[in-house]
DNA sequence: CGCACCACAATTTTT
DNA sequence: TTGTGGTGCG
């Protein structure tokens, strides 16, 4: 603290948009109004907000529009239309990939060009050819992608001293979040603000790289003292998250990597309980071994909210769903289908976005005839064509319709729709955001479009749109004086307000890459099955399958004192039963800090027991033959597939949760007693008691009882009206 | 031009 | 199994 340095002088720089708003609330907490002049953002909001300064001298506007995934996505498949390429052999998607990383490396459609040339290699060819285009047009949008934003911004600093100067005279201390998990670009531009100073920290955890996937080189970390000389490494061994066993288990999993610093973890927290494996008969019977946990661990006094479900694939969540509301848990699903996804609002974003730049062509053709107004396919190509041809935007050509006897047809329409436009446009300046926005929806008839058809779908579209309204609002709070631009820079930029409300009592569910960052008290691993976690397509090669393992570790990492790994034997997968024996990553774990099924403790009156000792389930299917059976079976700890028999029996099972499924949902199970309260109770495990309160919560009520013996307990009804009585 | 039906594919994800 | 995207018909 000697020298205590201007806030403006820091740039501070995370992945997501969550991490910088931690770290933005946490520096004002501690240093007051003041830390607001710390850049403390994404990588890409930073670079944006650079590039609006300066992009003009890369040949672009400074109103530029970002482009995400999807957009431009889009674009490929219009330019693989137009060059008439097979889009089976050439996928948008591998394309957009291959780009991506061409931008990583920093190589230009040209030189992509001329190496695929050389390499005679027509699809590498074809590639070049669409890169080519796909940058010729994203200049003439004025649209730039994320990868973008990056690498144009590394560009402006390698090629414009001033403006590096300019930086790195005002930055004097740069700090990177999560620094395993940059990529080329990240690590160009991290080093380029260090400038000269090197006065950089970075922070990073090799052992939680998990997104080589998407470009991050795990190198960056492991050769950071090389990069810096005279970098001082701190290592940060003491967790203060999870129990003893749990980070010995994960500590032993991870040591099965090659490619690590290497650090061991400790706790001074005590060693907790044993981390947990479960071998279910197939995803119903983990889901329901899930569900049946976490009543327990609530009948225990334990929130929804403390555990957590992990999967490796989103569509994992489908059966955990079914027993949750079977059971009546509340849950939450994170991630998945993201909110600005949303086919509306895309769309209605697209609206603006073309307001705010009447160039961006990707935006315009998808509301060009959304809501319907008579303008389609045909006008709308051709009207692309004109455009090309003048060199113009497909929006002048729009507004000047009435000129192009090819456009006779629809060129009142056209030019209509652009008048709409241009008359919006109008009233940015004299109204609010808001305002602004709701004469959009009423203009366009976007509202209308779904009023007019009022199913449910419509009616959640309708909901999303104004939830959209509700961004624009804070975001209003927040930039008294921001306009339209700047909301969609903003908005461009997040995608995250389906994030994590712990205020909620809710299960989380989510991937594992989705957890990273977060803990919870009590973790589920499901679907820890070979072929599942780790993944078919990791098996066999040993790269990918320690980033699987890195995956594993983060997900261990999560749970401060319940660990479970569950997995099933037959698992229905893309329509196809599959069967897996239990992760190669349990395994990994010596056995004094895993619970394997042989040695499950069945003795009864272990409060977090209750569900593995219960002598039958209220919920049906349950506990009947497959699921409980393997708990006592010494056969598969031993490793060999399950005879053919035991395969047969278990494998008719899906067959009749078919017809269950269907049914709207299945309720909870009618035998479940009812309780009123005041209510006098005998439970098995708790002893007598009386009812003081019941809290109705899906098709299942959380009551608490204040037993004699074991003090007041939060028991789910329809778990516990299988182990209690009215008296 | 809109809607219905069929084929096909399918980790992980931030920005 | 599920969701999406493309094609073909009314």
């Amino acid at each position: 603290m000697l020298d205590p340095c201007e806030p403006w002088r820091i740039i501070a720089i995370t992945f997501t948009n969550k991490a910088a708003d931690e770290l933005k609330d946490r520096l004002e907490k501690s240093l007051g109004p003041e830390a607001r002049d710390v850049w403390a953002m994404t990588f890409h909001s930073a670079c944006a907000r650079i590039l609006r300064r300066d992009i003009d001298r890369l040949g672009y506007g400074r109103d530029f529009t970002i482009y995400d995934t999807t957009d431009s996505g889009s674009l490929i498949k219009r330019i693989l239309k137009e060059f008439d390429l097979d889009d089976k052999t050439y996928n948008h998607r591998s394309i957009l990939g291959e780009i991506s990383r061409s931008k990583d490396a920093m190589i230009g459609p040209e030189e992509y060009c001329a190496a695929a040339a050389k390499s005679g290699d027509p699809r590498r060819r074809n590639y070049g050819r669409v890169y080519q285009e796909y940058e010729k047009r994203m200049q003439s949008a004025n649209a730039v992608d994320f990868d973008d934003l990056i690498l144009l911004t590394v560009r402006l600093l390698k090629e414009q001293p001033d403006v590096l100067d300019y930086y790195q005279r005002r930055f004097r201390y740069v700090l990177i979040d999560e620094y395993q998990d940059t990529n080329n670009l990240q690590y160009e531009l991290s080093a380029l603000l260090a400038g000269g100073r090197n006065n950089i920290c970075v922070v990073g955890d090799d052992d939680q790289s998990i997104y080589r996937f998407r470009g991050a080189t795990i190198e960056n970390i492991l050769s950071f003292e090389k990069q810096y000389k005279n970098a001082r490494v701190i290592r940060l061994e003491q967790n203060y998250r999870s129990t003893g066993h749990i980070l010995e288990a994960a500590n032993a999993v991870i040591a099965n990597n090659r490619g690590r610093k290497g650090k061991n973890l400790w706790t001074d927290r005590g060693s907790g309980n044993v981390p947990q494996l479960y071998i279910a008969g197939d995803e119903r019977d983990e889901a329901q071994y899930v569900a049946g946990k976490i009543l327990a661990g609530v009948s225990g006094g334990e929130n929804f909210r403390d555990h957590a479900v992990l999967y490796r694939m989103n569509a994992q969540s489908n059966q955990l769903e079914f027993a949750f509301k079977r059971n009546g848990i509340p849950y939450r699903v994170i991630g998945g289908t993201r909110f600005f996804d949303r086919a509306e609002i895309k769309d209605v974003l697209a609206y603006l976005c073309v307001l705010a730049n009447p160039s961006d062509e990707i935006r315009l053709a998808r509301i060009v005839n959304q809501p319907p107004r008579g303008i389609g396919q045909t006008s709308l190509e051709a009207v692309q064509r004109l455009a090309e041809e003048n060199g113009v935007s497909s929006y002048v050509i729009m507004s000047q319709a009435g000129e192009y006897p090819e456009l006779s047809r629809a060129a009142v329409r056209l030019r209509a729709f652009t008048a709409m436009l241009d008359e919006l446009r109008g009233m940015e300046t004299e109204m609010t955001l808001p305002e602004l926005y709701d004469e959009v929806l009423r203009r366009t008839g976007y509202t209308a479009m779904l009023e007019a058809k009022l199913t449910d779908e419509n009616q959640t579209r309708l909901e999303n749109v104004n939830e959209l309204k509700t961004n624009i609002l804070t975001y209003i709070k927040e930039n008294p004086e921001g306009g339209l631009k700047g909301f969609l820079d903003e908005i461009s930029l997040y995608t995250d307000i389906d994030s994590l409300d712990r205020t909620q009592d809710c299960v989380a569910m989510m991937t594992m890459h989705a957890a990273k960052g977060l803990e919870f008290d009590t973790v589920f691993i499901v679907g820890a099955e070979e072929g599942v976690f780790p993944g078919s397509r990791s098996i066999g090669e040993p790269e990918e399958m320690e980033e699987e393992r890195r995956l594993c570790y983060v997900a261990m990492t999560r749970a401060r004192k319940n660990l479970y790994f569950v997995c099933a034997r037959h698992r229905m997968l893309f329509g196809r039963t599959v069967s897996g024996r239990p992760s190669r990553f349990v395994d990994e774990i010596p056995a004094e800090h895993i619970r394997r099924p042989s040695e499950t403790g069945f003795s009864f009156g272990g409060e977090t027991d209750l569900w593995d000792a219960r002598p039958e389930g209220p919920t049906a299917g349950y506990g009947s033959g497959y699921g409980s059976g393997y708990g006592q079976r010494r056969t598969y700890g031993g490793g060999r597939a399950p005879g053919r028999s035991d395969y047969r029996e278990s494998y008719l099972q899906p067959a009749a949760q078919k017809t269950r499924k269907k049914e709207p949902l299945p309720q909870a199970p009618k035998e479940s007693a009812s309780f009123s309260v005041g209510d006098r109770v005998r439970h098995k495990a708790f002893g007598e008691g009386t009812v003081v309160s019941i809290q109705p919560t899906g098709s299942d009520a959380l009551m608490e009882i204040e037993f004699e013996s074991a003090g007041r307990k939060r028991l789910m009804r329809n778990t516990a009206s299988a182990f209690m009585k009215k008296i």
